[in-house]
DNA sequence: AATGAATGAGAGTTCATTCAT
DNA sequence: TATGAATGAACTCTCATTCAT
């Protein structure tokens, strides 16, 4: 999953100070990412912010698509994780499932420019989305099997119920946090949608 | 919500002349918009496929984005009218539904690039995605709200409800037909799937 | 020979105002390759020069590498002209002969830059290169031909005389004219020169 | 002629190790220059070549520029070399004209990148260029010298002579077989140019 | 109503060279 | 003796938009 070296574009290993400046133009990157569309983001822009000389940039990453890319995944792998740890804390699948809701709204909010900048690569690079949904699906669908299984949620194909409820919670949180550029979903709102994927899961 | 008159950007009515150099401009923006990513579409490649100079473009829109937002708009209600057609024939809401989303992925699997140019508005004039979900959750929450009256199906959120039925109806539509460029849900999928919303709209 | 209508990139033919600029700019692309290597000149070198911006240029022509082979063209086309104007003032061929390779190296050494210019196209513009070998020896063969029918010089393959002749004034232009970056090759060198040529020549 | 001691860029003499280093990145260079242009070669090619690190380079050689006249010059004594040896086996002057042309043509027809890289020399170090051709002229200066003492060949100036045969060996050899990119004269081209040689030398 | 030549800022990318280690 | 990360100026080329005709 984690690349168990990181190299430079000609595939050497990082020396420390590489995996220094590597690092600060990840985060100079997401800087930039966050606060201008794919367009308007310029390499010139993030270079610097991290602080370094435009060829420097090259020395780490191929292009300004990798570079969008690995930081899309490094978004993805955050959100899930912040929605992973939220939903442990149920008892039952359902309250889970909630729960996990919730805390995506709840990121989504917090940090409403980063979920835009993953729904950007929809456009700018358009494999790194697919594994978005991927990824997230991924542990989804398990966790449903198994809440099928135990006889917790009525019977369905796991990946399908998987991806409508990511499409739910996804556009769900883009109408009621993103766009009006954050803030919390209202608790009317979201006990109504509770209802409905209650029974979209059959519990 | 129509301009009654269309004008050119001076708020000059148009002539006969001036209409069709405007319908033109925008048949061309369409073909070019499908066949090229939102930044390699360019003013010149629609006014030479208009068969137009570049400054005539100027003279009818105040710019790219004004007029891919146009584009956008009228894909969306080509959708919706495709899809509200279909869905006519049903007799019960569920049937509807069903009929509805069977025709939403027959649309984007016949017209992948076509989904893609309303997708790419994420990035490129946000309002204008806005203004799809918004128009298309407009009539559905209309029938739903009858329905629940009708007891047709059971009682919810009729926006949340719309809401969470659109965006699986997208990003199931984006998975089976677009992504893969084209094609057919399989029967298998849409009846998995069917279960899942007949359970959602608590039929 | 020439083209009927000079046409910009987009295979429009061009208005007086138009070729009035691409005229300015291929006189500035002369000055600039005639005081850089190719390398050295840019594409902003030759606007700045020709006093346009930098996008005229591409409305123009298609590249750096478009715009130096027209200019080597143009360049084999006015050493040409020079050198047959020189020859024709000759009654022999033999004379002919050594009057137009005066007039060769007269031309050399008054336009050492520019004769650099065309060798240059050896590395930057092969095709360029070979096209004004090409079009220099035509004439040449010519020439030749006939006068090994009128018995003026021996017979021997007219093609390969001429790439010999035409080999022999460039070298020898290139050492005693345009590395010495201009100046004219003495009488003794010319007389020197003189035998040789008419001995290969067989007069 | 040769520096008697090889020495780093300051002038300090080389240990074993620095001689074998030295050698790799001019074996190394040629094995680049071979396979790009001049602009194309970067240091950092001929040094992962090499095996050694980019600042490793600056320690033997001033810069790009001077590796690759070093290369040229390098490239010059190896054809110098082989064309010798095959005229050393004529009796006479004109015999080992001949054999040297055909020798020469061989070598270019085996290595057109090789010669084509020498001719790269006009604009990336000129100096290497005249260099080359003051090498090759000089020798054959000599040879022409005694034929014309024993009255082998015509009089006529040996210098003038050296380079008109030099100049067609070069422009021939690039026509028939360093653009076509390899091969060999056909007999027929040869005899013909063999005549007119003969013609030149006065034999 | 239409033209289309001109603009010019800005993009991504390269690479010879340096220098602290 | 060797390293290799960092530099940053320079490159070619694009394109939405303007405006004199």
């Amino acid at each position: 999953m984690i690349e168990a070296v990181l190299t430079n574009v000609d595939g050497r290993p990082l020396s420390k100070r590489g995996l220094d400046t590597r690092r600060r133009l990840l985060g100079a990157a997401e800087h930039v990412f966050l606060e201008n569309s794919y367009h308007e983001a310029s390499i010139s822009k993030i270079t610097s912010t991290a602080g370094v000389a435009m060829g420097t940039f090259y020395l780490y990453f191929v292009g300004k698509k990798e570079i969008f890319t690995e930081l899309v995944l490094d978004l993805n792998s955050r959100v899930r994780h912040y929605v992973n740890e939220a939903a442990m804390q149920g008892e039952t699948r359902v309250e889970q499932e909630l729960l996990g809701f919730r805390a995506f709204f709840r990121f989504m909010g917090e940090h409403p420019a980063l979920y835009r900048v993953i729904r950007q690569a929809e456009s700018a690079a358009p494999e790194a989305l697919y594994e978005h949904y991927r990824r997230f699906s991924e542990g989804y669908v398990e966790n449903l099997r198994r809440a099928m299984a135990a006889g917790e949620i009525a019977e369905a194909d796991p990946e399908m119920l998987a991806w409508v409820l990511m499409a739910a919670a996804e556009l769900i949180g883009m109408r009621t946090v993103v766009w009006p550029n954050g803030g919390q979903i209202s608790d009317r709102d979201f006990d109504g949608l509770a209802i409905i994927i209650k029974r979209t899961l059959g519990a």
